[in-house]
DNA sequence: CGTGTTTGACCCGCGC
DNA sequence: GCGCGGGTCAAACACG
């Protein structure tokens, strides 16, 4: 009777710590998984960083690009003279100089949208050829273009734009990135052109716990402040580990790239 | 094999 | 109506 009593007492006791050991696995997993949580919500506003670096890299490689154009053709034409509103270029229908290498043969123009060539052609009034492009979105875009070089100063192409983008240029993006392959032409992301390289290598993601998310993610009411800048101490470590693994950077890169494809709704610009 | 480029042929508007 | 020239098409080709 007691042998059998023993019996059970051990098996009790030995349920009690099974029951005592899942629990704290249970406690850790919890614990892992808030911090998982916490991290997507970083990974998350990172992501939208990114979003918006990757939009002011290419609005300021335009203005950058108008910009030498403006100065340029103002020297050139006006001896310093002050532009006139009929000379800026407008986004409809506009004229855009890009300045190249003389030997440069390719007649690309790299204004951030992806084209799909169609015909080239050279015409009477200029012996270098036409180039015949449009939107790689169409028929969803209508828009086409046209790029030569100038005959005034060969180191210009001119672009003539024929109506008006009816979606973001991170479509472009996104659908070049996702397909990882891609066209020689005007195409901002292209691997063919030269300011691939560039503009990804302008692009630092910056995983640790600044700006915005930290500003987002305050104590909880069950958080004490220490408990708090632990877990973030932590999370910082890891984060850390993570930025330093070369692989684990080139597959957030590729996620980010894909998931921009994705974007639920375009702006125009 | 899929996607983009090349290039000769074709179309179409315009001036004579 | 004809010829010219700019714009577009589409088959062939190239490339990854």
């Amino acid at each position: 009777m007691c042998d059998v009593f023993c019996c059970w007492k051990k098996k009790i006791v030995s349920a009690i710590q099974n029951i005592e050991g899942l629990k704290e696995k249970l406690e850790r997993v919890r614990k892992e998984n808030e911090s998982l949580r916490f991290m997507v919500e970083i990974m998350n506003d990172k992501c939208n960083n990114l979003q918006s670096h990757i939009q002011e890299t290419i609005r300021t490689e335009q203005h950058m690009k108008y910009t030498d154009y403006l100065a340029s053709y103002y020297e050139s034409n006006h001896k310093g003279g002050r532009p006139t509103l009929e000379e800026v270029p407008s986004s409809k229908n506009s004229k855009i100089y890009v300045k190249t290498h003389c030997d440069d043969k390719t007649l690309v123009v790299r204004d951030g949208y992806q084209w799909r060539k169609y015909g080239q052609k050279v015409t009477k009034d200029n012996p270098s050829p036409r180039a015949y492009f449009r939107c790689s979105m169409a028929p969803r875009c209508p828009v086409k273009k046209k790029v030569q070089r100038w005959m005034e100063d060969k180191r210009y192409l001119v672009a003539t734009y024929d109506g008006e983008h009816n979606h973001d240029v991170y479509c472009s993006i996104g659908q070049s990135f996702a397909s990882a392959k891609s066209s020689s032409t005007a195409g901002f992301p292209t691997p063919e052109t030269s300011n691939t390289s560039q503009f990804r290598s302008n692009i630092t993601l910056d995983l640790t716990l600044s700006g915005s998310s930290q500003e987002k993610r305050r104590p909880s009411s069950h958080d004490s402040m220490e408990e708090y800048h632990n877990k973030k101490m932590k999370i910082e470590e890891y984060v850390a580990s993570l930025t330093k693994d070369p692989n684990f950077t080139i597959a957030l890169a590729a996620a980010v790239a894909s998931s921009i494809a994705d974007l639920p709704k375009p702006t125009i610009l």
